[in-house]
DNA sequence: CTCCGTTCGTTGAAAATTCAACATACATTT
DNA sequence: AAATGTATGTTGAATTTTCAACGAACGGAG
């Protein structure tokens, strides 16, 4: 466990708390370790929401397949990101979307009842992290607000150039590389992915964007 | 402010905190009590998010706006519920969302800063009132996820009767009533109207349900 | 009662997406 | 070097949505 520490320490629900205190603080939450193949299911649709996931290594996504075999990729979890926390405080019976590994990835679980019950020995932590998990579950929020507005575009390009111009905004730069490919790219904007290709191509020939592979440039 | 502490002793935001002991917290929190007709508007896109609202009596909607004038709506709010915590608690800048009363509104504002920080008066009410705002800012997570669900899908009908089935579901019952008209859930469900009422008539033809304006039933 | 505004349903044409099938490019393996 | 597999780009037909326009139903105001 102590081989993730670099990455503990960094991770915002850990914010304002000592590293000397973690490997304590991992014992009272009785966290357990966990490795993943790339392509594995780390948590699947239906299991009981009951852990909050640590990505310490590697990448993954969460997803949800319907009945028709139609992949949604809801968002992607990047390597020191919690991942099924809001399932888990919210108190649902069963996780309704499953995450999986796009990387090799280790992982920390934590489970979420010994985060918010109160415990004998840290207790003085406990509300730290409480607070760490509100400001962590609230910016997922405005995550998933986000992907709302893309998705709310009625228009292929619309939802791509919601997208792109996201990215920009957010990597501060109108060059960046998207953890996307093609297919995957279709799945999060819920279009199709030909239709997809079609329109980053008439998008090129117009001069709005070039593109190779997941590098994007914004004109 | 007193008036409203039926619906206060009943929000989520206070459980576990005893109604004689609301009057010194709002005081402490600073709360603000607000007034809204029908059709204004209580938070716009773009405010500073310093805001928690707790909505005491009508019904409002979290909707935005794009620059070519659409429409869309993002959650219902009804009385007893809070809104744009997740903002104010993830510390964004400025609203993404604007918040319009549907019915006239009473509203309590309330400071974030002053739940988040500990005060001198009532410290001991604010760590239980971070748990429970944990509690509620998970829950609406899982209230994006299920309209980010709905809105996966790429049909009208698809749409459509993924509402109208998780309505059911919440209703516990075949029978219920929406919260829109037949506008605004085009505008919930990111559809044309014409395409909607056509698709609700198709409906009603194959018997799958019977509707007279907002109330619904599934066959 | 009539007028008026709003909501809702209907329709047909225009536009966009989806779908299936195939071509191309590239990397890896044998 | 040839074969294979995967990712991506392209195309045309079928399907669906969007858009605009209009008519019917309904309720409230005068």
């Amino acid at each position: 466990m102590e081989q993730y520490f670099s990455i503990l320490k960094q991770s915002p629900l850990f914010a304002g708390i000592e590293e000397r205190d973690l490997s304590p603080m991992l014992g009272c939450l009785g966290a357990k370790e966990r490795q993943y193949k790339k392509g594995s299911s780390i948590f699947s649709e239906g299991e009981p929401a009951v852990y909050i996931g640590l990505l310490c290594s590697g990448a993954a996504q969460i997803e949800r397949i319907d009945y028709n075999g139609n992949r949604t990729i809801v968002s992607v979890v990047d390597s020191g990101e919690l991942f099924a926390e809001s399932f888990a405080c919210a108190g649902v019976e069963r996780l309704p979307i499953s995450v999986t590994a796009t990387e090799d990835c280790a992982v920390i679980l934590l489970d979420c009842r010994r985060i918010t019950q109160a415990c004998c020995n840290a207790c003085a932590f406990h509300q730290q992290m409480i607070y760490n998990l509100l400001k962590i579950t609230a910016q997922k929020s405005i995550r998933l607000h986000q992907r709302a507005e893309i998705i709310s575009h009625r228009t292929t390009r619309g939802k791509l150039m919601a997208y792109l111009t996201l990215q920009a905004t957010q990597k501060s730069s109108t060059k960046f590389t998207i953890p996307f490919d093609r297919q995957e790219l279709a799945d999060y904007l819920e279009v199709d992915r030909s239709g997809l290709s079609a329109e980053i191509s008439k998008l090129r020939k117009e001069g709005i964007l070039t593109c190779r592979k997941s590098d994007f440039e914004l004109l």
